[in-house]
Order: C-alpha cells, then structure tokens, then sequence
DNA sequence: CAACATACGGAGACGGTCTCCGGATTGTCA
DNA sequence: TGACAATCCGGAGACCGTCTCCGTATGTTG
C-alpha cells in the first residue's frame, strides 16, 4: 500500500533518505563506542550535519534506538526461525532464543535500561518491539511447559526480564566476566526442569 | 582516635554540620519522591542553601547517596544480627537476608543503577558499602551450601548481583506489580536446592 | 523554469552539573 | 571582650547536553 494510494504523499525527498541512513550508520558505530548514552548533537555534528536535522528523523534517543534495533530485528526473527526448524527439543529450543534475545539486548552498552522503560511506557517506539518478542518467548516457554521442561507457574513476562536484567549486569564491563554467565546459569536452573 | 590526636583538626564548625545533616533531610525526601535521578541544585534551592555548599559537603550525586545509604546501614547491620540469631535453619537465613538486601537496594527508586557502578569502579564511594554486603552474603551462602540448601557453584557476588538485577526490575513502577515476585522466585528455585 | 513542498542548519532557549571566590560566620586566644 | 584566622556560605556563571524554531537552501512537480 505505497504505491497507489489515493491521495498518496509523494516520497521523501533523497538527500533526507540519504541523512536518514547516514544518521544510523553514524549512530550505530558512536552507540557501539560510547554506549546509548553518548551526546546525539556529537553524532549529528559527526554526520556532518546539523542537530535539527538529527532531531527531526529520530525526536529523540529512543526513536533513533528503535530504527537501530529494527536493522536487527530481520536478524532476530530469522534466528528465530531457524530454533523452530532446527532445534527439536522445545527446552533447548527456549534456551536458545533466550540466549539469542542476550545477544540482542547487549547490541549497545546500556540498552537494557531503555528496553525496560519501554516495558512500563507504552508510548515508546521500542515497546512494540518488547511486546513482539515477549510474546516470542510465550510460545517457546508453553512448548517447553507442554512437554515438561519448563516450570509451570513462569511466564514469559517474566523470562524476557530476566534476559533484560542479566544484560543489565553485564552492562557496564564488570571486573568480572564470569558474573554474568553465573547469573544466567543461576536463571536457567529457575525456569527449568531437570 | 577522634580525641586527642597530634595535630587534629579542629571539628568542623557547628553550621557546616546543621547544613550537612540539613541537606540529607531534604535529599531523603527528595529522592524518596523524585527518584535519584532528581536535580541536586533542585535538592539545594529547597533546603534554602546555594549549590556550591552541597557540593562542598557532597562532591557529587554518588556521596550524598553514599551518606544517605550510611543512614540504613544501621539498619540493614541489625537486621544482619536478628537473622543470625534467630534463624536456625542456614537455608532460610540466606533467604531472609537476600530480601532484606531487596529492601535495602529499593529505597529509592534508581538505585540499583550507581549500585552496579559502584561494583565495577572501587574509586565509587559506595563500593565499600557493596563490598562488605557481599562478603556477609558469602557467609550466608556457605553455610547454606555446607547444610545442602545451596547449590554449591554459586557465589555469594553472584548473589548479590541478582538481588540487584530484580531489583533494577522494580524500579520505575511496571504495570504488572507480579514481576519483580516472580523474577524473586526464579532466583530462588536457581540458587536453591529443594 | 517557475512555484511549491520539503528538508537543512545553526543559533539559542532551557535545564542540569559543578566551580570559583568575595564576603560572611564561627571559633580561638590574648 | 575584641581582634584574627580558619572555615564556610552563596550565587554568578562556565560548561555540556537536549531539543526547538525559523530563515534559507534544495529537491520535485507541472
């Protein structure tokens, strides 16, 4: 539906798709160097553009996080569907997307804490997203539930917070790096069933 | 070695310390309302003082939460003796301990964040703080791992840190209140051993 | 090639952290 | 008690980050 809309707006200008895309490539590497937190006037000014510009493709630190997240989400969904071809057992199964859903939420230094935000407000651009790979994991944990692998009375809710928190600690280069899978060992003997 | 020392310093003038005493007043109420996030020159404009006298007492936001936190340690201390005297059962100990933790690291919302920080830079003034709550969960811990009741490849940091991570879960109110309960409850069937 | 929609850029408002130092206040000692 | 020195106060303001506004420039369409 862009194609022949009745009153169809005409698409964007190419210098704004060009900054658009320049914007996320800047931001994807300063975000990687400086965590989320970093100055987003520096990366506009690194984009060689000015801060409106910037502000008016992403009106904020959460918009432009969600179009960054969205680039790999293609990559998340797929890895999604290659647990459902490949895995047989539905506890692995689980295991793995938890871990793949790690991997996501450490893509940039303090991620973890935003993502949450965007778990109490529903306004954010990020929430969509949260809520789609809840729901994920909902249908990996009951398949694991059916067939006896994973306690009854966990939701998934609460398994994709418990991903968020253990790459919360992460965050943040701990002294050490044994914590983190600690934790995530300690998470796992709490979902499942021996 | 407060009284007669060589060359001591005088003690500190009698309106340095009713502003200091003063400031943490204000500053309770004022995280306790605004989270720890809030505006420190906010926090001096309403305990009728000018910025630069905070900052002289509290060089940064880390020292004022660090005298604040100062304030419950007594607490959490007492609370530390009760459990050793009263709970028998090594298992329940280190469980009535981990919550009390819980409580000590809601207090304000926000917390758990500089908690966290504090583990990873020792410059932080409430690494100390962070550190000997952790040596007293490794003293839970190996009596409850000596009694059975805890799985012995955990460690007592690693305890510590879950207790943070749902707490970091609480903060900012969710909507679903069931979480952080949850979440308490997979860190216990993790750790524990039935 | 108009003329119109769209986008750019940067000046600057705003709010927060933190510093600096002239002036006020307190403690001490003769 | 009356200086004097040590100590502390207060607020102006430097600095940084977020975000807005609008005059100007650039694309797009007929």
């Amino acid at each position: 539906m862009s194609d022949t809309t009745g009153a169809r707006a005409r698409r964007p200008r190419t210098d704004a798709q060009r900054n658009r895309t320049h914007i996320l490539d800047v931001a994807e590497q300063y975000f990687s160097e400086h965590g989320i937190t970093g100055s987003l006037d520096a990366i506009a000014k690194q984009a060689g553009i000015g801060p409106g510009t910037l502000y008016r493709h992403f009106p904020n630190r959460e918009a432009l996080l969600a179009a960054l997240l969205k680039a790999r989400e293609d990559e998340l969904v797929s890895r999604h569907d290659a647990i459902r071809r490949e895995v047989r057992d539905s506890t692995e199964a689980l295991a793995q997307w938890l871990e793949a859903l790690g991997r996501w939420s450490t893509a940039f230094e303090g991620l973890p804490e935003p993502l949450r935000m965007a778990l109490t407000e529903d306004t954010s651009p990020l929430a969509l997203t949260c809520q789609g790979y809840i729901t994920i994991t909902d249908e990996f944990l009951t398949a694991a539930q059916r067939d006896g692998g994973a306690r009854p009375e966990v939701r998934g809710r609460d398994l994709f917070l418990s991903v968020l928190a253990t790459s919360w600690v992460r965050s943040a280069a701990m002294a050490d790096e044994s914590s983190p899978l600690a934790l995530n060992a300690l998470m796992r003997t709490g979902w499942a069933i021996p």
